[in-house]
DNA sequence: TTGTATGCGTTATCAG
DNA sequence: CTGATAACGCATACAA
């Protein structure tokens, strides 16, 4: 029985010494970049075992310059919405091969910076991600802009950034929501939405208050509520000022007012509510409400494609797409 | 020559270079290891700014041992219960100045495995758990046991696992939540539930049952159902049975099932519902739900507060706590 | 087929 | 106060 040394991390080293042989050999065997021995492998990879073995991940990123490990930068992870994105993403990565690490940012611009220099140290081949800046500048300082490492902007867009991007746009299906609740005689219609300086927010908005006004209907700012957090105080202020619809303009805000339905006894009936949900998702769930669906999986595949692309061109055009949501009627099938 | 040089990343050298010192007093100035010159100082802080140069943040890993980064490893991340688990340790982890990597294992164990490997590798200096393994035997390979890497378990018991855990025991709130749908008159309560293998679930589980034996109600195993996905379809099949009152024994089947309320315009009143949410949230949005509350912040702090006393005192006993959540009715306050 | 030597970017030691 | 230089763990060109 040979002694592991419990202190210190075993490294290539230790298993060349004790396999007999120079560490290149060891190197060679974990991975299959020069023929070894059959005989000799096996002693290395009996030894690797015996010793517990594992690779210094830090030292063969630092010295390879590949970690095979994209990282994915959100505003908010326990926003459905995301956490969902999260999951197709890794799906998609996993099936290439890659591992996939999460930051969350707190809709913080400081953390952002912090874990882009974190991440784009050294510690990924790739950067997928949703910013919560409006403006690209502070990103200049951190992001390597010489291409060294491919970064795909999604879902969120950032002013003058020169990099891959893909959106979902909901002006039109915002636009058609406000419609049908017009045409079906609301003209109390309450607006909840969440960050006031983001793109999707902004453009949600702007669709809203078209629309009204397309239909000579007075915008009325008091039915327009900005959430920060949770949406239950602002929901209940515009049932009582009145409004007979409201459109929960995000994810997290439309399960905000599910639940305040459901635990006040509001039915649809009452007071129309028009929600924004993933559509993987929803179409098992909200059947009988009025919905904003947002195309996650494509949205997902897309991201990634972009950046393997990159990755295989660098030097390629910068390409931006734009995927649409779609507005839904309910389905009645109660 | 795959080093990818041609987009040559500056390095500390590149500085020293320009500011005409050595690479030791540009690394003294970033890490005020040792007393630089003011005027020095100045002049290579100016460098620094000018070439925008970063730390490489693997190699300074690699070299010091130390990364200043935590990895957080969940099973689901589109589970909100560990959403917002993560949201409450990264909070104040980063009071500590720590930076949190997250990684979703989708309650695969061999992405488990694959990412703690990740992880223990040079890439965090400690490790914060909820595993979705039943036994600590498959953990044994790839987690360093000689304490080189604080870990903590959370959320869910691995059994025989030689490490700091915190657990949430439902048993008690769950026993007063199916008795008190007894005492109101309810014989058949259907129960749902996630992964069937999991210490959380199957606690719930018994405490259901034994509770419905302690009432004399005889268990039918057609009102117990395991939702590994969406619980939309059993819920219906519930009601259908003839269940009066639901137990929703997870975050994920509880968001499910006010879903379906609401979509179905099912009320509180026509079919009990007992939800499990947290409760930072839940006070503020389903007050008039039958509740299981977990304690998420307690469980956050006391994570970290035993990872950083396992940092600090690496060979001290192994602390096995447990959190209670708690069972609370309906305010009515509507 | 295998071993030797080198260097990746950084920090730490020790002279100067 | 500052500058050479040696490590850290690993992969690789090249020599044997």
């Amino acid at each position: 029985m040979f002694k592991i040394d419990n202190y210190n991390k075993v490294t290539i080293k230790d298993v060349a010494a004790r396999a007999g042989v120079s560490t290149a050999t060891v190197s060679n065997v974990i991975n299959n970049s020069t023929p070894v021995k059959e005989k000799t492998k096996e002693l290395v990879l009996k030894t690797i075992k015996e010793l517990n073995y594992h690779p210094d991940r830090m030292a063969r990123g630092f010295k390879t310059g590949k970690t095979h490990t994209i990282g994915l930068i959100v505003p908010d992870i326990s926003n459905n919405f995301f956490a969902s994105l999260i999951e197709n993403i890794e799906s998609i990565l996993k099936e290439r091969n890659y591992q996939v690490l999460i930051a969350n940012t707190h809709e913080s611009a400081k953390t952002e910076l912090d874990i882009i220099k974190l991440f784009t140290s050294g510690m990924v081949d790739g950067l997928i991600i949703a910013s919560s800046m409006t403006e690209y500048k502070p990103l200049e300082g951190v992001l390597p802009k010489n291409g060294r490492i491919p970064v795909v902007f999604l879902e969120r867009s950032v002013n003058n950034c020169p990099f891959d991007s893909v959106m979902i746009s909901d002006y039109a299906s915002t636009a058609q929501s406000v419609e049908y609740l017009i045409e079906n005689g609301h003209k109390k219609i309450g607006f909840l939405y969440g960050i006031n300086t983001i793109s999707p927010c902004i453009e949600r908005l702007n669709a809203y208050k078209a629309t009204l006004l397309k239909y000579h209907i007075q915008i009325n700012d008091s039915y327009i509520k900005n959430v920060p957090l949770y949406a239950f105080g602002e929901i209940k202020n515009l049932i009582d000022e009145g409004c007979t619809a409201i459109v929960a303009s995000t994810n997290k805000v439309t399960i905000d007012a599910i639940m305040y339905y459901l635990n006040n006894g509001i039915s649809f009936d009452k007071i129309q509510l028009v929600g924004y949900l993933n559509d993987s998702f929803a179409s098992e769930s909200m059947t009988n409400m009025l919905s904003v669906l947002h195309p996650i999986k494509e949205l997902a595949s897309h991201a990634v494609k972009l950046l393997f692309n990159r990755m295989a061109n660098p030097s390629s055009n910068i390409k931006n797409t734009v995927l649409l949501s779609r507005f839904v009627k309910p389905q009645n099938t109660k």
